[in-house]
DNA sequence: CTCCAATTTTACAACGTTGCATCCCAGTAT
DNA sequence: ATACTGGGATGCAACGTTGTAAAATTGGAG
C-alpha cells in the first residue's frame, strides 16, 4: 500500500498537516523541520495521491482531447502537438476517439468521464453549425476546426480561406492557369472544404480567371483513395488542367499517384499542391508542396485559451483565434531534385 | 455547481445513501423509491463525481499508454487500436509521449500522474534489456515491443522472427534470391531490427542461400529518410539485388522512392516488402507488400492482460504473448494494376 | 394483535488531500 | 513584568463517494 501523508508524518514526528505544508511549499516551515520531513518522504518513497488532491482541489491536471481518429495522419499530428503543448504546462492528455459518429461526439461532452479532466479540446467532424447550441459541457471547451463558428466556446482555427487562396496563388505564380481541385464537398460553404474552395475561387477571381466547375472533383471523404478516385474521375471526363489543388495532403497524394500512373509528370505536366503539411509529404515522390496551417500554434493557442478558461470560466465572451499559415513549396510544384530532407 | 448525491437526496426526500444505492443498482431498493430518485436525478442533471468515486474505490477507470510519439504512423495506429480496445471495456486512455528520451521513459513509470490511471501500457524505445529491473511502477504494467523480455511485467509482442522469415520466404517464393535488407541495426540481436534480421537469415539458411552482409544496409533510426539514405548507400556501393526487405514500412517506402528515382521498376526489377501494414501502404505507388503484425490483436491482448492484473495484481508469473501475423502481398512484390482499394 | 424475519433505508466512517482557524512559542515593545 | 507580534506547527472540516453495520419499516405467521 502506498504511503500517505499520515505515514510520512509518523516517521518524521510531525503532524500530517505539516507534511502537506512542506509539499505545497508553504512559507512558514522551519528549515530543520522541512529537512526532516523530506527525509521521511524519501525514505518511504511517498508520492502524493493525485485523486485525493483532485477531489479536494476541484481540478485534475488533465485535459481531454476529442478527435475523430488517430489513424488519420492529420489528427495524429494534431494530437502530438496538443500533448506537447499540454506537457509544457504540466497537463496530461486523455484522448477520446469519436470516429465519424455524431452520437459519440455528443456523448463526449455529456459523459461524466469528462469531469476526470479540467477541460476539453474538441475537434468535431460530424457536428456542424446547426448544432452550435449543443456545444457545452461541465468543463470549458476549446473548439478546433472549421465546422462550427460563433459558439459559446473559444475557437481556434486555421485561415482556410486565406491559406487556400495563397496556395492557389502559388500555382498561378508558376504560370499555371487551369487549376483542378480535388476534394470539394458538394454544397458545402462552411467546413474545411467549403472554405478552401472559397479561397481558391478568390484567387482566380483576383486574376479574372473564370471558375470552371468542370475541373472541380467532388468527394465524400478525405482519404487517399478518394483523392485517387477523384483524379480518375477528372481524367475520365477528359478534363484538361496543368495544376491540381488537393484540399488536403492525403487527397493530393492520391491524386499524384493516379496522375503518375496515367503518364503525367509531376510537376512538369501537372503541378500539385496539398494542404496540412503532414510529415510524410516531405518523403513522397515527388515531395509534396503544401500549406503549413500552423498546427503547433493551434495546439499552443488551444491550450492557452483552455487554461485561461479553467482559471476563470466566465471571463469575457468566447474568442475566435486564427493561426498563421505558410506555403511550403516542394518538388510537386517547383520541381528540382533536392535530396530528401533528413530530419533527425 | 454540479449536483451531488446530497442534492438529489434532498429533492427525492431520501437519504443520500439511498441515492447511491440506486446509482449502483443495489438490490434492495423499492421500485417506487427508485423511480422517485431517478426522477430527481434527471431533474437535477446529476452526474456522479468520478474523482470522488476514484478516491473511494481506489481505481480510476483510466489507463496510461506511453509511447514514443504519435506522429510516427506506427504508434498512431497502435494508439488508435489501444483506445478502441480500451473503450470496449469502458476504459479511457491517457497518452504520454516519451520521445526518444530515456529519461522520460523512466519518468513515466515514476511519475505520480501514473496513479491517475489504473495501469500502464508501455512501449519503450530507449530502455533495453539491461534496464529490465527498472520496469516497475505503482500500477500494473503491460510491456509492448521487442526491446525487453523476461521482465516482471506481462509482455505482448509480435512474432518478429517468424514474420520476417515469412516475409523473406514470400520474396524467395517469387524467385528472388538476392534480397537486400534496409534498416538493420549494427550489433543488435534483440529489438525489432535484430529479430527481423534473424528471421531473414533463417529464411535464407533454409534454402541454403549464403548470407551476404554486402546487401544489408544499416541505419540508426527508422524514418523514411533513413530508408532512402540506406538505399542510396546500397546503390553507391554497387550492390546487386532483385528484392528488398524493408524492416518496416516507412523504411521500405523510402527505399522504393530512391529505387524509382534511380530508374528501377518496382516490382519488375526489384521487389520490395515492408513490415507493419500501415494504413498508408495501401495507397503508395506501387502499393506496398508488407507484414500485418496483428496490431489489433496486440492491443486487445494488452488490455485484457492489464485488466486481469488490475483485478488481481499478483496472480501468477508474468506472461509473454505473441500475436498472429499475416503476409499482405501487394503490388510492390506481385505487381498488377489492381485499382486502389477503397476502404470507406 | 403481537412478534419475528425479511426487506428497505439510514447513519457513520472512511479514501487522502488542502483551506481555515487556532494555538503555541520566542522575541520585542510597552 | 505584561501585552503584543508574527513565525511555525497543528486540528478540524470538507471535497463526494461507497462499504459496513445498524436501524426502521414491512409483511406474514402465530
Amino acid at each position: 500500500m502506498a504511503a500517505t501523508l499520515h505515514d510520512v508524518a509518523r516517521v518524521a514526528g510531525v503532524s500530517f498537516k505539516t507534511v502537506s505544508n512542506v509539499i505545497n511549499n508553504h512559507p512558514h516551515v522551519r528549515d530543520s523541520t522541512r529537512a526532516r520531513v523530506e527525509e521521511a518522504i524519501a525514505a518511504l518513497g511517498y508520492r502524493p495521491n493525485l485523486t485525493a488532491r483532485s477531489l479536494r482541489s476541484g481540478h485534475t491536471g488533465a485535459i481531454t482531447l476529442a478527435l475523430p481518429q488517430l489513424s488519420l495522419p492529420y489528427f495524429a499530428e494534431l494530437a502530438d502537438s496538443v500533448i506537447e503543448a499540454a506537457a509544457k504546462h504540466g497537463l496530461v492528455v486523455l484522448i477520446e476517439q469519436t470516429g465519424a459518429d455524431r452520437g459519440r461526439e455528443l456523448e463526449v461532452m455529456a459523459s461524466p468521464r469528462l469531469k476526470m479532466s479540467d477541460g476539453l479540446i474538441f475537434s468535431p467532424l460530424e457536428l456542424g453549425q446547426e448544432d452550435v447550441d449543443l456545444i457545452k459541457a461541465e468543463v470549458p471547451i476549446v473548439l478546433l476546426g472549421e465546422r462550427i463558428f460563433n459558439s459559446q466556446s473559444d475557437h481556434v482555427t486555421m485561415q482556410n480561406v486565406a491559406a487556400a487562396r495563397a496556395a492557389t496563388e502559388h500555382l498561378l505564380s508558376l504560370g499555371r492557369t487551369r487549376i483542378a481541385v480535388v476534394g470539394a464537398h458538394q454544397g458545402e460553404v462552411i467546413g474545411s472544404a467549403g472554405l478552401r474552395l472559397r479561397g481558391y475561387r478568390e484567387a482566380l477571381a483576383a486574376r479574372n480567371i473564370p471558375y470552371d466547375d468542370g475541373i472541380v472533383a467532388y468527394v465524400r471523404d478525405w482519404h487517399r483513395s478518394n483523392g485517387a478516385a477523384a483524379m480518375h474521375d477528372l481524367l475520365d471526363r477528359g478534363a484538361t488542367f496543368d495544376a491540381v489543388f488537393g484540399l488536403n495532403d492525403t487527397l493530393a497524394q492520391g491524386a499524384v499517384r493516379v496522375l503518375q500512373e496515367a503518364g503525367f509528370r509531376v510537376p512538369d505536366d501537372v503541378a500539385v499542391i496539398g494542404f496540412d503539411d503532414l510529415d510524410e509529404t516531405r518523403y513522397s515522390l515527388p515531395t509534396l508542396s503544401t500549406v503549413d496551417p500552423g498546427r503547433g500554434e493551434i495546439a499552443e493557442t488551444a491550450i492557452r485559451l483552455l487554461m485561461e478558461r479553467i482559471k476563470n470560466p466566465d471571463a469575457g465572451p468566447p474568442r475566435e483565434v486564427e493561426s498563421a499559415f505558410r506555403i511550403v513549396p516542394r518538388e510537386s510544384t517547383v520541381g528540382g531534385q533536392a535530396p530528401p530532407r533528413v530530419r533527425d
